[in-house]
DNA sequence: TCTGGGGTCCTAGGACCC
DNA sequence: TCTGGGGTCCTAGGACCC
């Protein structure tokens, strides 16, 4: 650990290491040794057919996450495996990013098991990083029964580092002075978002270590990766890469998929399971107040090849009937391919995701049935684009088996906004992001 | 050596528009 | 009708992450 600057003016200040990036060590391994005391010191894996996580004890022997788990036990002859419980896996995450924004409230989380803290605001409370870092790992030790590794530095991408250099169990901290000399001797391979084609890339240039890459002209690396992956590993190994901590973030995709284990199946099968698919990510889609415009059919076949196939409607919708609707002429329009090499895997994602305005019907909306005016009761609501409120009464409105009259009130849960909506909105497209 | 279930971002061609 | 440039969207695939 590198000595901290002492008196930092206000210029210096954006040069200091202020980013934490909080990692549990072996995560869902560790949920299950923690939970039984039995297999505490064993090499565990977390896995069905192959290993989903393992702990130290098996890394130590040479398990790996995605290893098949036959490969796994002939490297570790005591291996023990247990069926992952992602409940209690979810739980922990939620305890654990509880202490997160008990430290600080700019948190964003990377996954299930790491985020990045922004730590700069909490300057005049006059603890160092490196002290609120120790701090937030001994309150998940003590509070979740969990080891936390943090790594922390002036980017986002140096305490990611860090933290992988650091585990488990460890705090490092990347002073900005000492940036060059702990990321420059680092393998390429240790360097976040390198993986194995990158690498194998950039071995066949004789380029091994992070340090050789920064002796790389920016040109010369982006005629070896390609414009984006060039311009960002030259970023990476000049310390370049954004200090933002994003925590306004939402996510982009949601997905489901299931493998089916080698075939055949029957195309009734697979219909049905890919339908199960869809009425799972359309609820995960309305819980989070999201429509989505495009889906996805994500097939793998006997041969490991993958395909994909997309559609985007051209409305967005949390409706699963026209989702589920769509996934299904994707999935008949591969059918070629699916008999030709034998379907493993079908799996559905919905992108261009959008937010679901929530209509609700307030007490000055009149719903006008056939048999006149129709009691609205409380939680009737459809879901559309903010842009196509129009929509979304009409929708309300079918619900009823009534046509929608008078006003309407546009309500987004959480924000409590209400807009006035019909007969006097012009064009629907008043509610903003916060 | 042949496997899970989630995700993110980038590339590239073609359609389409101005 | 041809030629040019620029931008966005759609689709398919690939690399990478945990």
């Amino acid at each position: 650990m590198e000595g901290r600057p002492q008196g930092a003016d206000a210029r210096d200040d954006v040069r200091r290491a202020t980013v934490l990036h909080a990692d549990l060590d072996a995560f869902y391994a560790s949920v299950e040794q923690r939970d039984a005391p039995w297999l505490r010191g064993r090499p565990v894996a977390v896995g069905g057919g192959v290993v989903l996580a393992c702990s130290y004890e098996a890394k130590r022997r040479g398990v790996r996450t995605a290893m098949g788990l036959r490969e796994a036990r002939s490297l570790c002859p005591g291996l023990v495996v247990v069926p992952p419980r992602f409940d209690a896996y979810s739980a922990a995450s939620k305890a654990v990013f509880e202490v997160f924004r008990r430290t600080t409230p700019r948190v964003q989380g990377v996954s299930i098991d790491e985020a990045f803290l922004d730590v700069a605001g909490l300057r005049h409370i006059d603890v160092a990083p490196v002290d609120i870092a120790a701090r937030v790992r001994a309150l998940v030790r003590v509070e979740v029964g969990l080891t936390l590794t943090v790594g922390v530095a002036r980017t986002p991408f140096l305490a990611k580092v860090a933290s992988r250099v650091a585990k488990p169990d460890g705090l490092l901290v990347v002073e900005p002075d000492a940036e060059d000399a702990f990321l420059h001797p680092l393998p390429v391979e240790q360097l976040w978002g390198v993986g194995a084609v990158t690498a194998a890339r950039l071995h066949a240039h004789g380029l091994r270590t992070a340090g050789d890459v920064a002796a790389l002209p920016a040109g010369a690396l982006r005629a070896i990766l390609g414009p984006a992956a060039g311009r960002h590993l030259h970023e990476v190994v000049h310390g370049l890469t954004s200090a933002r901590v994003e925590t306004g973030r939402r996510r982009s995709s949601v997905g489901a998929q299931r493998a089916l284990g080698r075939g055949p199946h029957a195309p009734e099968a697979v219909r049905a399971a890919l339908l199960g698919l869809v009425d799972r990510v359309c609820r995960r889609l309305r819980d989070g107040d999201r429509t989505a415009r495009t889906v996805v059919l994500r097939l793998r076949f006997a041969d490991y090849t993958r395909a994909t196939r997309s559609h985007s409607l051209p409305h967005a919708t949390d409706v699963g009937t026209h989702l589920g609707g769509a996934a299904l002429v994707l999935l008949s329009e591969a059918e070629p391919l699916v008999r030709e090499r034998g379907l493993t895997l079908v799996g559905v994602a919905l992108t261009n995701l959008g937010s679901a305005a929530v209509v609700q019907p307030q007490l000055d909306l009149g719903l006008l049935g056939p048999a006149g005016p129709v009691p609205v009761a409380a939680g009737a609501r459809a879901r559309c684009e903010r842009a196509d409120l129009d929509a979304a009464v009409d929708a309300v409105a079918e619900r009823f088996g009534a046509s929608a009259v008078g006003r309407a009130s546009l309500l987004r849960r959480g924000a409590g906004l209400a807009v006035p909506l019909l007969p006097d909105t012009p064009d629907g497209g008043t509610a903003d992001d916060p």
